[in-house]
RNA sequence: GGCGGGGUAGCCAAGUGGUAAGGCAGGGCUCUGCAAAAGCCUCAUCCGUCGGUUCGAUUCCGACCCUCGCCUCCA
């Protein structure tokens, strides 16, 4: 089977498998819109790029050699303001953003987008593209210096504005809440491409053919996916809300200068919820990942979570649901620690036949579903340990041997799959010496059958947040 | 008002015209001196409501109720 998509320029045909432009089927090109960096991004946000890292991770995994391209907005309205406000300079305040933007992705364990353009970094290239809308007559400057491009003689040209949903402008409420200084547009829909300076924008400004001013806020995809990825590209990724105007705004501002088709696949993804409600700051369940990380969680919890469901569909996200990814990953890191004992210095090979392979490939290519492929996880998590569970027993030499070749087996086939989920393995906690010494007087209070003694040390390593387990193997000390 | 998603166990969440994956929580059991964020097992006569089509619908059709998103900066 061959990877399937959700691609919202062919809503109406139902999936669609994917196949690259390229020739030889090798590179794909992609474009996920990236972070306005005014503020810290919050979790909705992530899931946005915890999605498009699934994008990517799964592309990867299906033997395609992704090109993953990612803006950054350091330009726009809000920033304006704030470095206004706090009296700093543009690339100051951005860059700050910038930073934790990417320590976030990191802590997420989102792979880094190969290229991350800036938008104050292709000014040139964003107003080449305005002068060649301009020159089509598909563009026009305002009255008020602005540029704007005109939906009305774009569409005169043969080309459709509305690939992306049913657009019905007599009936669409458009231009209700328009601010008073868009009033030299042609009309309403007609959105900027250049906005003219104005005294609040201070010393924020670029010069131009058309006038000092700074680009609007659809051009720039525009430019810098078509500048790194060519005029014509595979997957462009992006919330859901990102559908009109904006990606709409860029495939017009796109064609409309290049007169070809710009983007292949358009994959959106869902909203979430945040304790079923829409998440806002005034009911206190808006977070960002800092905010979690403060509450006790890790980005690989986070991940997890955020990962649990379909991409299409509006998530639930909780902090019960947190809580039970730190168990779900928890019994995943038992089982793999248990692979990797048995395997010792084996390395193994992970073959396409492993049914963990076999049915995460599967859940994948159909549109993603990444809820299936986790029940194939953990299906071979449980199968594992039942496997594992009747190993015990045998200690003869041969089938040592035998079950060290097989958990190495096992475990590449974990480590092909994770390639995709990018979960890993809890790395391994140093246990200071203070713990252990409290693990040794338990086991000789154990020894001495002082229960009462050994139950009262284990309680004390309970509370610094170590847990005992004894095995068959001996103790297990395990953080909490 | 227009357009587009949803409503599946206590919670999260897949899925199918033939009788409901997986995770968390809960319950039982095993190992254990006792335990365990150790392992195994178990856990929806039922998929928003009401009609219709069908041998058979949670799955298709219609109506209704509820909910979310876009139409304005927005992941």
């Amino acid at each position: 089977m061959a990877l399937k998509l959700f691609n919202t320029l062919q809503r109406d045909k139902g999936l669609q498998e994917f196949v690259p432009l390229d020739p030889a089927r090798k590179k794909v090109g992609m474009y996920c819109c990236g972070p306005t960096v005014y503020d810290f991004a919050h979790i909705g946000n992530w899931r946005t790029f915890v999605f498009a890292d699934l994008v990517r991770r799964t592309l990867e995994f299906s033997g395609y050699d992704v090109q993953h391209v990612m803006n950054i907005t350091d330009i726009e309205d809000k920033i304006i303001k704030r470095v206004r406000e706090q009296k700093t300079s543009l690339r100051e305040f951005t860059g700050k953003f910038e930073i934790a933007f990417l320590d976030d992705l990191k802590s997420l364990n989102c792979k880094e987008p190969h290229v991350k353009p800036r938008a104050t970094e292709y000014i040139a290239e964003i107003i080449s593209l305005i002068e060649k809308l301009i020159a089509r007559g598909i563009a026009y400057k305002a009255p008020d210096g602005s540029v704007y491009f005109s939906i009305t003689k774009y569409q005169g040209c043969g080309c459709h504005y509305g690939q992306l949903l049913k657009l019905n402008f007599d009936e669409m409420r458009a231009g209700e809440r328009v601010s008073s200084d868009e009033y030299e547009k042609e009309s309403v829909a007609d959105f900027a491409l250049w906005k003219a300076r104005v005294p609040d924008d201070g010393d924020i400004f670029w010069p131009s053919p058309f006038g000092e001013g700074r680009p609007g806020w659809h051009i720039e995809c525009s430019a810098m996916s078509m500048k790194v990825l060519g005029e014509s590209f595979d997957l462009h990724l992006g919330g859901e809300d990102l559908k009109f105007p904006h990606h709409e705004d860029e495939i017009a501002q796109s064609e409309g200068a290049t007169g070809k088709p710009f983007v292949k696949y358009w994959l959106h993804g869902a909203h979430l919820l945040v304790e079923g409600k829409k998440m806002s700051k005034s009911l206190g369940n808006y977070f960002t990942l800092r905010d979690l990380q403060a509450k006790g969680f890790s980005g690989r919890e986070v991940r997890y979570l955020l990962l649990t469901a379909h991409y299409r569909e509006t998530f639930n996200f909780t902090l019960d649901g947190l809580n039970g990814a730190k168990t779900a990953l928890a019994r995943i890191d038992e089982c793999v620690g248990k692979l990797r004992e048995l395997a010792g210095e084996n390395t193994g090979q992970a073959q396409e036949s492993e049914t963990l392979i076999t049915n995460f490939s599967y859940a994948l290519e159909d549109d993603l579903n990444i809820s299936l492929a986790w029940a194939a996880v953990f299906d071979w998590v449980r199968e594992t340990n039942l496997w594992y569970n009747s190993q015990l027993q045998d200690e003869t030499f041969e089938a040592r041997i035998t079950r060290a070749k097989v958990a190495a087996n096992k475990l590449a086939a974990w480590t092909k799959v994770d390639s995709v989920l990018g979960i890993g393995v809890k790395t391994a906690v140093e246990i200071p010496a203070e713990i252990l010494e409290l693990a040794n007087a338990r086991a000789e209070a154990k020894k001495s059958r002082d229960f009462k003694k050994s139950d009262a040390i284990r309680d004390e390593l309970k509370a610094k947040g170590w847990v005992i387990e004894d095995t068959p193997k001996g103790i297990k000390l395990k953080k909490i």
